[in-house]
DNA sequence: GAACAATCCTGAATCGTTTCACGATGACGT
DNA sequence: ACGTCATCGTGAAACGATTCAGGATTGTTC
């Protein structure tokens, strides 16, 4: 059906070698020439077979970025970040989803194995390294992204979460509130308890604060609703004044608990309220809640950079990590 | 680096043409050859070289799917519902952002036909189909998602938005709201204006029904904002009793209008809110509001479906269009 | 035990591209 | 007019999997 070179090459009269010179490396090729199989290119509307172009090269001008949920516009702007370094590389970024299945992370990373591309950019589902191992072992290298900073096997870059969680809580402080409260659970999500450790931490340095935990079972806006309705009475009798919210839904949620029902809290005035994650509801919300910000797009082209890396990594080296530090975005839910 | 099945035919002691009928037809193949082979493949850790495979059969297993925003719900659930039906195919979808530009668009076609993928379903960014015609000239089959009912020349699946308009009207018609407005634009949108055909055609249907067109530049929260910003004082003056919205964000903006500010006015006492697209947040809003659902998962299935139809479709045979009504959902916003 | 069939396996050809050693052509200096 | 160099172009080999005509082996039947 669709021509290749040697059609190509029989139509302007050339060999299929210098055809494939005209594509590569047009330079070493009479401009002429050149132009004959230029225009014998555009009538045939030749295409070339990425098959056996890679099959000849031996690896795939791609890479594979696996996601938890390419709804979340987190991993989309990673992506995005990853997309334009990648194109600078002229590589293609292949984007999966696993929608947090290890069955279908799985079965992802058989197909792009398959595919034999040049490298993979994955959020694992799980703390189940041995897949990823293997792939390494066999030549292709993986970088973890928004994960595994303690991972000494595998090239990695993540946002400094204690550093975030210290960043929300330190400028609740800074704005005079003492007595905080931290949203956000389970904690066994290690983003989680880095965040509360990072609050912790600013909230024990500063004198005289104090922060309370309250639990959430997921980090949805009814979560934080559910736990907004907890604080309210505690707000009330003044011994809360600043909330720390483990991501922006929540956040959301607890303002909502606030603002309605009878007898509303005043947001920023009577409690402060702090997200995290900088989502775009964060900034439409009835009150503009303030937000610790990831740098998203720079993570996912830090992350092709490491891929790069590692593929030129000597045995002895170790793989990197690059951590980076999260902003804080100032809005009303926190002003005075 | 990576195996291939002359290593594995060497080490199982037979020949490559054996080792590959193991893998594709192993009822060919003697049970105690097989197993020998199966284990020379585990401790080689073979993987199939899909460039390979490609290469001699000729077709890729995958089709892409090029969306305008992979972060949009819509388009995700209409990946899922696409990647289920690809996988009974045995197909990969390679998921693909155009970012709603032409050029990204064009550069993912590009790398698509060079991977020789075997179908292309697509929401193009604009109504240039030429790239699309060349495509299908040589032998990709084509199918328009969310577009080109009207194209007699791709196969194309989409819902029916002016039914899911009159759906939305006839709705608050029917719960005793006939002074109606309707929130949205710009109208050069198709969606938009298909939408408001239906919803107007409800409400001329309707004795002594009324609607009165509130256009937007943009979809979004604000723009809802402020279009209820200017439906508050008609809703006062009860000239105004229902709301139309073009989508979910317009829809939560105008609730919002509604609700907050001195003098709230009550959802839906007051003034009841329809929206279109039945996103998350619809449904957590602070009042939960009805909204015009599209079945997303079986449009991407269903445009699985007609790929597979465009494959074999015989050259008089027109290209197949399929079009799904929408349905509504019922929330507090319409409630009594 | 010869003839024949059934079963199992082999090995070469093939897909479309890139690469590379080498041949052809022409230009230049002497 | 001849050798020397560039400059251009050629054509075959290679990548790894699949396919298929046909060879080897085993089993069955009279």
């Amino acid at each position: 059906m669709a021509a290749s070179v040697k059609e190509v090459a029989a139509l302007a009269g050339v060999s299929v070698g210098t055809v494939s010179n005209v594509l590569n490396r047009p330079d070493h090729v009479k401009a002429a020439t050149v132009e004959k199989v230029r225009a014998a290119i555009e009538e045939l509307g030749y295409v070339p077979n990425a098959a056996a172009q890679q099959l000849r090269v031996g690896r795939s001008h791609s890479l594979a970025l696996v996601v938890l949920d390419v709804s979340n516009p987190f991993f989309t702007d990673v992506a995005r970040g990853a997309e334009a370094r990648a194109e600078e590389e002229g590589l293609t970024v292949f984007l999966a989803n696993s929608d947090e299945s290890p069955e279908r992370e799985a079965r992802h990373l058989d197909v792009f194995e398959r595919q034999r591309v040049s490298g993979v950019l994955i959020t694992p589902a799980e703390d189940d390294f041995a897949r990823l191992e293997e792939l390494r072992r066999r030549g292709i290298p993986v970088v973890l992204v928004d994960r595994g900073a303690d991972q000494p096997r595998f090239a990695s870059v993540s946002v400094d979460d204690v550093a975030g969680g210290g960043l929300a809580a330190q400028h609740l402080l800074d704005t005079g509130r003492t007595r905080l409260a931290f949203v956000g659970g389970p904690l066994r999500i290690g983003q989680v308890a880095d965040r509360f450790r990072g609050a912790s931490d600013a909230v024990r340095a500063h004198h005289g604060g104090t922060i309370q935990l309250f639990g959430t079972d997921e980090m949805s806006l009814e979560e934080g609703r559910r736990a907004g309705e907890a604080l309210r009475p505690l707000v009330r009798e003044g011994r809360i004044d600043g909330v720390v919210a483990a991501n922006d839904l929540l956040a959301i949620g607890v303002e909502r608990a606030m603002l309605f029902g009878d007898d509303p809290i005043r947001v920023p005035d009577e409690v402060a309220i702090v997200g995290y994650d900088d989502i775009s509801f964060a900034a439409s919300a009835v009150v503009p809640i303030t937000s610790v910000r990831q740098p998203r797009g720079l993570i996912g082209a830090t992350a092709v950079e490491l891929m790069l890396e590692e593929a030129s990594r000597a045995k002895g080296e170790a793989p990197r990590h690059v951590v980076f530090a999260p902003d804080l975005v100032v809005r009303e839910s926190t002003g005075r």
